[in-house]
DNA sequence: GCGTTAAAATGAGTACACTCATCTTTTGAG
DNA sequence: CTCAAAAGATGAGTGTACTCATTTTAACGC
């Protein structure tokens, strides 16, 4: 018994003559449904938050069977993760495109890559652990968000990556490999959790912390006090 | 409208005379059911798994009808949550009855504590996700298990505090006050997260990251690079 | 067009956590 | 002992996420 594949780019153009994209009134129509989806989802838990909104009323909303819902998305949270990834994908872009930041050292790379994935997130801080944090808990099959979330958390992690070596290479740090990638992942949870917490004006504090926390780890990574 | 009190201990022994406690034939069947509840969540939870284990199947093993387990605990999750809270209990008992282990220097106090911990709560690894790492998600009146899980996390911080107080007057560590009590609480966190991901044997890789992660810590604290 | 096949939509049905009005048991005062 | 009030147990009922057999729609060769 094969596992359905899922979210395959399918690139078959054998039909259609001229035209390089070929969308067919099927896919158009697939794309259109779960963009309403995404519409509804997003508003209703806008509206009456993430727990009180109902996967029959985001249907009703989309104008979709109930049953529909679940063939685009496997569970209600599944559905919210999907914001998430969109953000982070973003986020990716975001920093991909912009020069400055891309050159800036890796302290203020770090702060202005965090302050932008939270100002984007934001808007889902009400489901953020319901969804999420569950990437802490990739084992139990039982879970059947696991693997989704999973997928995200390596996303992120690669990209994490990414900006480790670049630092490396441009001896900004010690090399630190996949150690340093999974510390720095870390810090990136534990400032989100502050986040979490933090009621203060504008999440001042937070950002207090993390300028602080930054500060902090470039000096001891400075200080090369890294053997152990 | 207050918020109702509970698990309180009742100390009134008014009526009865020799007997210093009176337990009275309805605590004592509370305090009976209740353990008869936890006993067949327990197993069963062991056999089948958190997820798979149906309350109406806990309430039949347990003898007792599906909405009395509701009286004893709000929601599923609480009652899974039980055992965490036991096992921290368990934990902090052990530490101050342990002279051994308090008499040590920091690091080393730190590896047992720990060690003892995730010994104790290894048979719950499928659902701590579940339950426990909902603490980093406090806000949201709306997810129920909040307050619950807020408590224990509380008691796990105040537990810290302690422990680090300690060492401050032992003059081990500079005073670091509540920003080292939550650091070391995310230290811990982490700890938890890298030990349900490990699948070497005997969760060695975690143990070892553990002394090594002390032994850094110690060596960044003696250098006195604090302020920030 | 027409028929066939595969993809997608449908909504009644299911499973399960949790509620609540009602019934049962215990307590304690007289 | 009696009885009223309080504590607790009960299980049918409810809401909701999710499933699945059936129906509808799109694609495509002829």
């Amino acid at each position: 018994m094969p596992t359905p594949t899922k979210r395959q780019a399918r690139k078959k153009s054998t039909s259609s003559r001229s035209t390089k994209k070929a969308p067919g009134k099927r896919a158009k129509n697939k794309e259109q449904t779960k963009a309403r989806i995404l519409k509804a989802a997003l508003e209703l838990f806008g509206q009456k938050g993430f727990y009180k909104t109902t996967t029959k009323e985001i249907s009703r909303k989309a104008r979709i069977a109930e049953g529909t819902l679940f063939n685009y998305f496997k569970t209600k949270e599944d559905l919210a993760l999907y914001f998430f990834e969109t953000e982070l994908q973003n986020c990716i872009d975001w920093y991909y495109q912009d020069d400055y930041v891309r050159a800036a050292p890796l302290p203020e790379k770090l702060f202005g890559l965090v302050q932008h994935y939270l100002d984007r997130v934001e808007p889902y801080e009400e489901f953020i652990g319901a969804v999420y944090l569950r990437a802490l808990q990739p084992r139990s099959r039982l879970n059947p968000l696991s693997l989704e979330v999973q997928e995200l958390r390596l996303r992120e992690l690669m990209f994490i990556r990414d900006i480790l070596e670049e630092a490396e290479e441009r001896e900004e740090v010690p090399p630190l490999g996949e150690f340093g990638v999974y510390a720095l992942g870390l810090g990136f949870l534990a400032v989100v959790t502050y986040w979490l917490n933090d009621r203060s004006e504008g999440k001042e504090n937070t950002m207090a912390l993390l300028d602080r926390a930054l500060t902090l780890g470039s000096h001891v990574l400075r200080q090369g006090g890294w053997e152990w």
